[in-house]
RNA sequence: GCUGCUGUAGCUCAGAGGUAGAGCACUCCCUUGGUAAGGGAGAGGUCGAGAGUUCAAUUCUCUCCAGCAGCACCA
């Protein structure tokens, strides 16, 4: 028998017989230990407590207290029950996968009958008593034609499609939990028993695709989540319904920020509130892109087929784009437009007027551009994702060896902006060439190194999206990340080849002959509608004060007051803050909860003592207290607190 | 687009084969009250749209539209 040495995390090494499995390891170290392992990493690869190990390894053993590894048994463990209970309840089903996601697991199956959320419950009530029933887990390497036989035998398909991919090189892995088998990588706990009854749930039904194409078959999804015990569970629950409350399609209405509706579905109708946030925002990215050297332009919305068909998008998204169809007076046919889903080409025909000096580069043009796409229907999200949007978007013509500055200049740009935004630190996703691209490997070496060249000038934290670049260039995506911890994709940097090619740009060089410019798209914020939907749920309705849609209620105690009351919301309104009256015959309580409730930042309270003084008692939203100030003193305050970020004139 | 669910007053929701109800919001009246809901009265609905079954449909069935969750998609 062949020794091995396995080295521990404590630095110690012992000497064991190969082919020995981390369960008898840990028998050896200690029995409190053996009762407490559920599984071990082995030369970084988790690895199951009944796999020999037939090597020198690092070895570290797992209890439950190691979150990460424990997190991934009790999910993957449950994916398994979860998918026994439904095979004991309706024998008919078909398995197909069921893989361990962040927070849980989901497990997909083929079945007549869709599951309703009734099943839910049963399915509950059954992998409780799977779990009571501490049935042993075991497992065994088959080999492929033994496992292809066994598929084909026990009529399940979508198994036998799974093995067939496994590669030749890999073994073929068999589990049990009791008597239920299921192919699976592993590894798992070593009973039932282990995963904790309490701390799982059952949370939704939904279809999804058999291997995530959608021309083939759709499956019944069942997602799950689960913790190590009953406590995470619940606070996974909280943040959950926390995470709902911010929903900014729901505190949308209760600002009275927008609204949508059958007649022009994923639209935006902006109400007055609403469109306070956008303007003052589009305001704001309007100096910015000036003092940052951008020129601004306007293009149209209708633009014919011909200009589509030359940029490649008509080929490509002809289908998710508005077709606009004009019976012309003397045309010979009907003629064909499309709104425009962005503002690429009419760029690049502004750019194209006059001839162009590689003196005029880098040219940077911005537009605030309405863009119009007709996205499936399923994908439509309240703002986050529409038919109708504005991109805060600007192309920049440039040479390639002026990519890596202009690069530079970007990320300075939207680090400036984000701040200002109240979003301090983001992630820069590297999308590098796919598979199915244009132009040479050359171009594209340079392409990416001047893009990484550049981020690494301003930040170490990249991450890389292999393969995930357009077809036409590298890109960078700023991600951000939210309060709650999820993560939206808005601004973006691509180096673009092609489109420059296509509708033949050019400028004349130093050296008097006709060049192709590199064309760089690039947006901060992405769209405004998806921007808005981010800063609602960011900041759960409570904006910072210069984008809060009302900044200021003057709410009246007592109706003698209110001569007094409108002579200080014209006094505001004169020094720039949005502020409006309330003179309604109510309690100063009632007017308090309103506003309070609609997130108003600040509300001024005026009763005799106020009038008498000239004074006002000022209270901010979610504070206890109140003070009483001079009237004057408060509107330079809150004049000087209105004041976007970058007019403001003192850090 | 696909699977499932949902659609009743401005909002949140209840209801039943015999053409509708609550709370909040709204209007009016009383109340002039000092920091998160004062009291009373009133008005408001082709029950998402169309078709079918039925003596009778908002309720059952089908089709369409929209929304929600997920999948697929996102230039």
């Amino acid at each position: 028998m062949t020794q091995i040495s396995l080295s521990f995390p404590d630095g110690s090494v012992r000497e064991y017989n190969s082919g020995i499995t981390p369960s008898e390891v840990a028998k050896s170290i200690a029995k409190s230990l053996s009762k407490k392992a559920i599984s071990a990493t082995v030369n970084s690869q988790h690895w199951d407590l009944s796999w020999p190990i037939s090597e020198d390894a690092k070895i570290t053993l797992h209890t439950m207290k190691d979150d990460i590894q424990a997190n991934e048994l009790v999910r993957h463990d449950l994916a398994h029950i979860m998918a026994r209970a439904v095979q004991e309840i309706w024998p008919e089903t078909k398995v197909t996968i069921g893989p361990v996601i962040e927070n849980g697991w989901y497990y997909d199956f083929d079945r007549d009958d869709p599951f309703s959320p009734e099943d839910l419950g049963l399915i509950e009530t059954k992998m409780k008593s799977i779990i009571n029933a501490c049935d042993e887990v075991t497992t065994e390497v088959w080999d492929r034609s033994r496992a292809l036989d066994y598929y084909r035998q026990t009529n399940e398909p979508y198994k036998v499609e799974l093995v067939e991919a496994i590669p030749e090189s890999e073994p073929i892995r068999m589990y049990w939990h009791g008597t239920w088998q299921d192919l699976c990588r592993g590894p798992h706990l070593q009973h039932t028993g282990q995963v904790p009854a309490d701390a799982f749930k059952l949370m939704s039904i939904a279809g999804a695709f058999w291997r995530g194409d959608s021309n083939r078959a759709m499956l019944q999804r069942i997602y799950g989540v689960a913790f190590t015990s009953k406590d995470k569970l619940k606070a996974y629950l909280h943040m959950r319904d926390e995470a709902a409350k911010r929903d900014h399609r729901k505190i949308g209405r209760e600002m009275n920020l927008y609204h949508m509706q059958a007649e022009a579905p994923g639209q935006v109708f902006w109400h007055p509130n609403g469109w306070t946030i956008y303007t003052t925002l589009q305001d704001y990215m309007r100096r910015k892109q000036r003092a940052g050297g951008y020129v601004e332009v306007n293009t149209p919305q209708v633009v014919e087929r011909k200009l589509w068909e030359q940029s490649g998008h008509w080929e490509k998204y002809q289908e998710h784009m508005f077709i606009v169809e004009v019976e012309e007076e003397h045309a010979q046919e009907k003629a064909i437009n499309a709104l425009k889903p962005m503002n690429c080409p009419c760029h690049v025909e502004i750019f194209k007027h006059g001839l162009k000096s590689y003196r005029d580069l880098p040219f940077r043009i911005a537009e605030f551009g309405s863009c119009n796409r007709y996205e499936p229907s399923g994908a439509l999200h309240g703002l986050m994702r529409v038919r109708g949007f504005t991109q805060d978007d600007a192309h920049i013509f440039v040479t390639e060896d002026q990519i890596e500055q202009e690069c530079v200049r970007f990320i300075e740009f939207l680090t400036d902006v984000y701040n200002d935004l109240g979003f301090p630190t983001y992630t820069i996703r590297f999308a590098d060439r796919p598979d199915i691209r244009v132009g040479n490997d050359d171009t594209w070496d340079r392409a990416e190194k001047a893009l990484l060249d550049a981020t690494k000038k301003i930040t170490d934290n990249v991450e890389l999206n292999q393969g995930d670049g357009a077809f036409y260039g590298p890109k960078l995506e700023f991600v951000l990340t939210d309060a709650i911890g999820r993560d939206w994709q808005c601004g973006t940097f691509q180096v673009d080849f092609v489109l420059p090619e296509r509708l033949d740009a050019s400028y004349i060089g130093a050296d008097g002959a006709r060049h192709r410019p590199i064309m760089l798209h690039r947006a901060a914020l992405g769209s405004f509608e998806r921007f808005i939907g981010i800063l609602i749920e960011e900041h759960a309705g409570k904006l910072p004060f210069w984008l809060a849609p009302i900044q200021v209620v003057v709410a009246s105690i007592i109706s003698d007051t209110i001569d007094y009351v409108h002579e200080t919301v014209e006094q505001l309104r004169r020094a720039g803050v949005r502020a409006e009256a309330d003179i309604r015959n109510e309690k100063i309580n009632f007017k308090v909860r309103e506003h309070s409730v609609n997130k108003v930042p600040i509300i001024l309270a005026i009763g005799m003592r106020e009038v008498k003084d000239q004074t006002v008692t000022i209270r901010r939203l979610g504070a206890k207290q109140t003070r009483i100030q001079d009237r004057e003193t408060v509107t330079r305050e809150l004049s000087q607190e209105a004041t976007p970020p970058d007019l403001c004139t003192h850090p």
